[in-house]
RNA sequence: GGUCCCGUCGUCUAGUGGUCCAGGACGUCUGGUUCUCAUCCAGAAAAUCAAGGGUUCGACUCCCUUCGGGAUCACCA
């Protein structure tokens, strides 16, 4: 069987991360199927909440995370348009066939009245329900006027890929806008006519939605169409408290993570294992190894807790799973992760810099904090020496003493490679009778003043004999003034 | 209040009647890897399987009840 998906976001902002996932499990299951195809449309029927820029926004979540559509906006398709304030003589159409068949009608209730109703309901601790008020005439539809589904209340039954076999009661059926004032049809009807002519096999959405099941499976019937599979997706939890995560938790864009030099890989990674398992006790998945590995039956019923710790630590083990297969090519994405200072170097030094410290990032912002001193020469700190927990234990004149030994024996040394400078390094060790967290300890804050940095010789010999030796005879200096 | 959903270590989860006095991962803690930080490795603590009743020779797994949590009841999606 094809199997078409969708994603059918509404332009109001940024996709945050609770959303992005709804993105990805039709992506992976429409790429699994051979013929599958995945569908981008854009749900803007609402103009108050309409942000300029916002689809924009979307399809560059989209692609930085890997989700290529195969239809939808910048792309064209068959099934167009892509974009529901271009398909309005479409929901038109359809909801003539309602009224036709006097399963929808024009609405003369002002709005206030059925505030009114609706306060008068609540009050009495029911839900509200329109069709009660239902009025027993009502003028005939035209443009500018709200529509009505007519809701026929009965039991209904339908099966969910995720939450198994369900039953929606009469009470969750009323009588739902089909069109609104402004001419635009509402999520509830427009979704519908948009899967139906589409031919999405397969509806993602989130579980809020599961209590309005019982007027959308009405309208199917009611417009005899066929209804495609429903697969419900549990809420993604904020970090604290039970509640769904949204914006006011702070959750962020997708591509703020982005910024913040998260990989696309890892926040892929992420959100498709918050609810969903292979079974294995694998934790590291690539987007082809999701295609392979997902299944519907696999998606859990529970709300999963967002856990950033989770993600900054795959996003360490996809850095160096990356670094591995091709470290040029995952050098190159660092672009724009660098301190300010580093724009005047090269990219030679820099993959050189990014070849010792990658493994110790957990993400590309860290290289802000982590590489200064390898750009601009760092302020002479005594204190930072001089408090030194191995340090303190020597006195200001050894120290220096110790120093300028190393200076000296560094300077002789003829092949500034990472392996000459560790026997160099060793064999100072040999000679003064230090230990290495004394000697190491002092080479290395004297060269960075930096509260960690790389293997010492793979530090020194990426900064090569000129500054080394520069930054060394600065501490010995300051040693001789005090 | 009506309707609907959910409930295994702090967190994500494995578990579909016996191989589970519950396994893995994140996080936490301890130790190791010639300096720091990280990686990596080894190990530890951490869940009376929400509670109570059944069914069964046997239940985390099936049934019932209770409790707890969440969603929803818009001319928003």
């Amino acid at each position: 069987m094809k199997v078409v998906t969708r994603f059918a976001p509404s332009p109001t902002g940024y996709i945050h991360i609770g959303n992005l996932r709804s993105a990805i499990y039709p992506y992976l299951l429409a790429k699994q199927n051979e013929e599958g195809s995945y569908i981008l449309r854009i749900e803007d029927t609402d103009q108050a909440r309409y942000v300029e820029g916002a689809t924009e926004l979307i399809e560059d979540t989209m692609k930085w995370i890997g989700l290529d559509w195969d239809e939808g906006p910048g792309k064209g398709g068959e099934h167009g348009p892509y974009f529901q304030t271009q398909r309005r003589e479409i929901y038109i159409e359809w909801a003539k066939k309602l009224i036709t068949k006097g399963r929808a009608y024009a609405d003369p209730t002002p709005s206030e009245t059925v505030a009114k109703y609706r306060e008068e309901a609540s009050k009495n601790k029911q839900a509200f329900l329109y069709r009660n008020y239902r009025p027993s005439e009502t003028p005939e539809w035209e443009l500018g006027m709200p529509l009505r589904f007519k809701a026929d209340p009965k039991d209904r039954y339908y099966h969910d890929e995720v939450f198994g076999d369900m039953h929606m009661a009469p009470e969750t059926q009323d009588d739902i806008i089909l069109i609104k004032a402004d001419g635009l049809p509402t999520y509830n009807f427009a979704h519908i006519v948009d899967d139906a002519t589409m031919g999405i096999t397969h509806i993602f959405r989130g579980q809020e939605y599961l209590p309005s099941m019982g007027n959308y499976l009405a309208l199917y019937e009611a417009l005899e169409v066929e209804a495609p599979k429903f697969v419900h997706l549990p809420h993604i939890l904020a970090p604290s408290g039970n509640k769904k995560l949204g914006k006011r938790d702070g959750a962020k864009s997708a591509v703020d993570y982005r910024a913040d030099g998260i990989l696309p890989e890892a926040m892929l990674n992420f959100l498709a294992c918050l609810g969903w398992n292979d079974g294995t006790e694998d934790e590291v998945y690539s987007k082809q190894d999701l295609i392979d590995r997902f299944s519907l039956d696999r998606i859990q019923r529970a709300g999963a807790r967002y856990d950033e710790q989770k993600l900054v630590w795959l996003n360490g083990q996809w850095i160096r799973r990356l670094f591995a297969e091709d470290p040029k090519a995952l050098y190159a994405r660092t672009e724009g992760f660098w301190p300010e200072s580093a724009a005047d170097y090269d990219d030679d030094y820099k993959f050189k810099i990014f070849s010792i410290v990658y493994d110790r990032l957990k993400t590309f912002g860290d290289l802000k904090t982590m590489t200064p001193y390898f750009f601009e020469d760092p302020s002479v700190d005594m204190d930072m020496l001089t408090s030194n927990k191995a340090l303190k234990k020597l006195s200001e004149q050894e120290l220096c003493d110790l120093l300028r030994k190393a200076t000296a024996k560094l300077g002789e040394l003829k092949e500034w490679s990472a392996e000459m400078l560790q026997q160099t390094l060793n064999d100072l060790l040999a000679e003064t009778e230090q230990k290495p967290a004394t000697l190491f300890g002092l080479i290395r804050l004297s060269v960075s003043f930096a509260p960690f940095s790389p293997a010492l010789h793979d530090t020194l010999s990426v900064l090569g004999r000129e500054t080394t030796l520069a930054r060394l005879n600065a501490v010995i200096t300051c040693f001789g003034r005090d």
